[in-house]
DNA sequence: ACAAATGACACTATTAATGTATCATTATTC
DNA sequence: GAATAATGATACATTAATAGTGTCATTTGT
C-alpha cells in the first residue's frame, strides 16, 4: 500500500530543494544532480507542477523553475491530487448480498472513518510544515 | 491507493458467508454462486485461508471449508497480512540530502503517525465485529 | 547562430494485481 | 471399485498501474 507514489515523492524533494534556494531559478539539470532522479521523469513531473500552478517556469538559457506560491500554500494533498488523483483510501467492497446482516456491516463505515482521519491528518501538511524545525 | 485489495475483499466476503452458515461445510462451488467471483481465483484464496489456519478444509465429495477459529479471533489484519503482506502505509522517502533541514523533516514522522493511527483503527476489526448489528 | 533551457506528447518498460489452467489427491456414493 | 465432486499444489497468463524514455518544437540569453 502506497500512500505516496514515486512521482509525488520526487515532486516533494524537488520542491524542497527549490524552497531551500528561493530567489534563484532552478533548472532540471541542477535538480537531477542534487536529487539523483531520472532526468526525463523529473522533467515530466516539474512540467506538471508548472501546469498546475505550483511552479512558474522560465524557458530559454538560464531558465528553470521557481515557486508560484508560498510554501505554506503548497499542500501535500495538492501534490497527491496532481500525481495520484483524488484522495481515496479504498473503494467500497461488499457490493453483493451474502448475508442478511450485510447491509449494516461495519466495514464500510470503518474504512470511511479511517479515511476521514487520514485525510484530516494529511490535509494540514504543507511544503512549509515540512521545513520548519 | 488501496487499503484492501481484491483478494482480501473476496476473502472477507467468503468468510462472511461461511460465518452466516456455520455448522455446514461450504464448497467453492456454493461460494461462487453466492459471491459471483471467479472460481479459480476464489479457490486460490480459500486455499491460502486454509494454509494460514483461518479455515479448515475437507477434501472429497461434499467437502469444502469451515472456520478454523471463532469469528472474533479472525482479524482483518490477519487477512491483509495473508494477501497483502505486512501492513505498511508507505516507505520512507527523502532518502537523499537536498536541504540542511531535511534530516529533521516532518514528513516521515507525519507518515509514521498516520500509519500508527490507521493500524490501531484496523487492528480491532474482526470477522465478528463486521457481523454484529 | 548556438547553446541550454522548457513545452507538448507519444511511447516503452517494469511491477503488482488479478485471474486461469492443469494434474494430483481425497472422500462419498452407487 | 468406478464415477463424481471436492480440495492441494503449482505454474502460467492477463491486465492495470507505476515508472521511466525519447523526440521535436519553442524560447531566451550570449
Amino acid at each position: 500500500m502506497k500512500l505516496i507514489t514515486r512521482d509525488t515523492d520526487y515532486a516533494i524533494r524537488a520542491l524542497n530543494y527549490i524552497v531551500c534556494n528561493e530567489g534563484r531559478t532552478i533548472s532540471i539539470t541542477e535538480l537531477v544532480k542534487e536529487l539523483d532522479t531520472p532526468k526525463p521523469f523529473l522533467r515530466k513531473i516539474l512540467q506538471l507542477l508548472g501546469i498546475n500552478g505550483i511552479l512558474k517556469s522560465y524557458k530559454g538559457k538560464n531558465g528553470g523553475f521557481r515557486l508560484a506560491r508560498e510554501p505554506k500554500e503548497i499542500f501535500l494533498l495538492d501534490l497527491m491530487q496532481i500525481f495520484q488523483g483524488k484522495f481515496k483510501i479504498s473503494e467500497c467492497i461488499f457490493k453483493k448480498n451474502t448475508c442478511p446482516n450485510q447491509e449494516h456491516c461495519l466495514l464500510k463505515s470503518e474504512i470511511d472513518s479511517i479515511e476521514k482521519i487520514v485525510f484530516e491528518k494529511i490535509s494540514v501538511i504543507t511544503l512549509k510544515s515540512l521545513q520548519k524545525k
